[in-house]
DNA sequence: TCACTGACTTGGC
DNA sequence: CGCCAAGCCAGTG
């Protein structure tokens, strides 16, 4: 084991997120049992420079808003990351998250 | 063992 | 639409 299974679990999750989706920490954290674990998410993908073949640009907030942005080294990285993948993001909000939403809990059933 | 922190979420004003 | 406070869990010092 790595570091925690935790984190695994979580790298795990994104990992499994369709190209051209996105998902929210919420969603993984409720995959994982915890609902309000969300913030355990944001601190895994903290730790996500140590898995560079977790797409962290695929995880965003509840509300669809690119609150890691500034963790990707450019500000702008993480949303050119999400074009690139046919993800339009506007004003750091994905648009049309709801069709971009993909929910681990619901669509990995 | 205790305390602090954190890329969140929700409810209230 | 905006900001504030509380709750939650796991990791680190």
């Amino acid at each position: 084991m790595p570091q925690s299974d935790f984190f695994e679990n979580v790298y795990e999750v994104v990992k499994l997120v369709p190209l051209g989706r996105v998902t929210t920490y919420g969603a993984i954290a409720a995959y994982l049992g915890s609902r309000r674990g969300a913030r355990m998410v944001g601190w895994a993908m903290n730790n996500c420079h140590a898995r560079p073949d977790v797409p962290a640009h695929r995880v965003v907030n509840r509300n669809g808003i690119l609150t890691g942005k500034l963790f990707f080294g450019s500000p702008t990285a993480m949303q050119e990351l999400l074009e690139s993948e046919g993800v339009h993001v506007c004003s750091d909000e994905i648009i049309r998250f709801s069709e971009k939403f993909w929910d681990p809990s619901l669509e990995l059933l």
